[in-house]
RNA sequence: GGCGCCAUAGCCAAGCGGUAAGGCAGAGGUCUGCAAAACCUUUAUCCCCGGUUCGAUUCCGGGUGGCGCCUCCA
């Protein structure tokens, strides 16, 4: 598989530290709010990188943070007139509302901030000892210019990187370059004890510890939106390689933005949809579609139009799906003619599919050749095939779509005996031409969210 | 100013040296009592100008237009 790398800026072939696993770090949410659709993206399309690594066979472990103590979250909590775990609690368990609602898997863990708390203090007496950090009026800062790759990750000159950071005359700084590791604790604020005395954590080094704690020292993959490469990630690649003397990650991959009418959301811009918001008027699987329709590094814009036409192109691949149960359950008894050929086609197809995905997570192409498989399906299976044939077909395509962590939403309906009974009184009406009863039951029946379709072998139905 | 990204049909979006995947929408057709679904057909001088090449949407240079990071941010 190629994955486009961010240190490097070109694709490379992956190789794992350790063959057939794959340890896998993404910054994941500050939980003091609902997810937006920006949010979303990393979510959706690092799930599906999981899910192809392990359909490829490898073992993976997936760790996703919350950041549950940060500004944000203090500042919800005083406006709220609650507490900060409250805060935290509140919207972790909204998290996992989207994420469920995403067909986005749990992590392997779920670290939190809050819970790492030691390990983070760990790693800072270790930077203090090395020399890379120094405490200054309660808080420790990470002397950037110490780590002589500082900027590896974001390719950018350490002058122009220092002239754009802020200088905080309140912060007892040696560089403007430097950055917080711990923060002194401002009256009335959350705090832990530490050597530097009563502070919390700075933002960068929770994703560090964690890592550490989790993963080791080196991780194959790590992944975020592509705002957090400069300064998060770049200051995380200082404080892990400087505490361990290792490379902290092998591979680094960003997603694009998601925008809304072409420009950036964001809090500050007011433009910004919830991922709640948008789910409840079209669906949590159309924003699925959507994430995954486009290359995951390219921007994709937000829009009603893009997001309806995700909805209907998710439709046809329900409507095959349905399609090859009721093929199955009008199966042929024994084989037709051109089965055998049809089955290296749906092999083809597969190959395709890992073709696509294997060239950096390419599920744009990887869903074109799902369609293509969708048209060969719809195609041969409008007469009936012999059972072995369509589970052939129906193993592939549930293969397919669960890699990309699609049609998650499909449900297998019954019929009750009274709707039986009035799809039993159609039919005899038709068979009497009789069109005027048969298509009152099949409206009344459509009243009711059963719909009714006629094909030669017989009916079909489906529940809206 | 520094560092990048993008420009493909009405819309979304792959491809990236041999004249263009897929989806949505539209048009025509097949099937059907009708309908629905499906299937078939149909819709692109790949932003402009130069250059390299037998050949460029694809590589190089220059434009034009959009966007992002450099500050919390997915």
């Amino acid at each position: 598989m190629k994955i486009y790398n961010t240190l490097t800026r070109q694709k490379e072939e992956f190789v794992p530290l350790e063959p057939g696993k794959v340890k896998i770090y993404a910054c994941g949410p500050t939980v003091y709010n609902f997810i937006h659709i920006g949010n979303a993206r990393p979510i959706c399309v690092f799930d599906t990188l999981r899910r192809y690594f392990e359909y490829r066979g490898y073992e993976v472990k997936f760790v996703q943070n919350f950041t549950d103590i940060d500004d944000k979250l203090i500042n919800r909590a005083k406006d709220e007139g609650t507490t900060v775990p409250d805060i935290a609690a509140t919207y972790i368990k909204e998290y996992m509302t989207d994420a469920v609602g995403l067909g986005v898997r749990p992590a392997t863990v779920h670290p939190k901030a809050t819970e790492t708390v030691d390990e983070i203090i760990d790693v800072i007496k270790t930077l203090e000892e090395k020399g890379f950090a120094y405490a200054s009026q309660g808080s420790v800062y990470f002397r950037s210019r110490k780590f002589n790759e500082y900027g590896k990750l974001s390719h950018m000159p350490i002058e122009d990187l220092e002239s754009g950071s802020r200088v905080d005359v309140s912060e007892h700084k040696e560089d403007p370059l430097d950055f917080a590791l711990w923060k002194a604790a401002k009256p009335g604020e959350p705090f832990w004890e530490s050597p530097w005395g009563q502070g919390r954590p700075g933002w960068h080094i929770e994703c560090t510890a964690m890592i550490r704690k989790h993963l080791g020292e080196t991780i194959d993959i790590h992944c975020g939106g592509s705002d957090l490469i400069f300064p998060h990630h770049e200051n995380e690649i200082a404080q892990g390689e400087c505490c361990s003397g290792h490379e902290y990650a092998r591979y680094w991959m960003h997603n694009g933005f998601i925008n809304v009418d072409n420009r950036k959301m964001s809090k500050s811009l007011g433009n910004f949809f919830t991922t709640r918001d948008v789910a409840e008027k079209f669906g949590y699987e159309p924003i699925k579609f959507l994430m995954l329709q486009a290359h995951y590094r390219t921007p994709i814009n937000y829009n009603y139009d893009i997001i309806e036409q995700c909805r209907a192109a998710l439709d046809r691949l329900y409507t095959c799906r349905d399609h090859l149960d009721f093929a199955a359950a009008h199966a042929a008894s024994t084989p037709v003619e051109g089965e055998e050929a049809f089955r290296q086609s749906v092999d083809a197809r597969r190959q395709a599919f890992i073709g696509a995905m294997d060239d950096d997570l390419n599920t744009a192409d990887a869903i074109s050749v799902l369609f293509e498989l969708v048209r060969d399906c719809n195609s041969f299976f409008a007469e009936p095939k012999s059972a072995e044939t369509v589970a052939y077909a129906t193993t592939c395509y549930d293969e397919l779509t669960d890699v990309l962590g699609l049609l998650y939403n499909r449900k297998v309906h019954s019929l009750d005996d009274e709707v039986e009974a009035l799809i039993e009184k159609r039919q005899a009406a038709r068979k009497a031409k009789d069109f005027k009863t048969a298509d009152a039951i099949r409206d009344e029946l459509k009243a009711k969210g059963i719909v009714l379709e006629d094909t030669p072998q017989g009916i079909k139905w489906h529940k809206e």
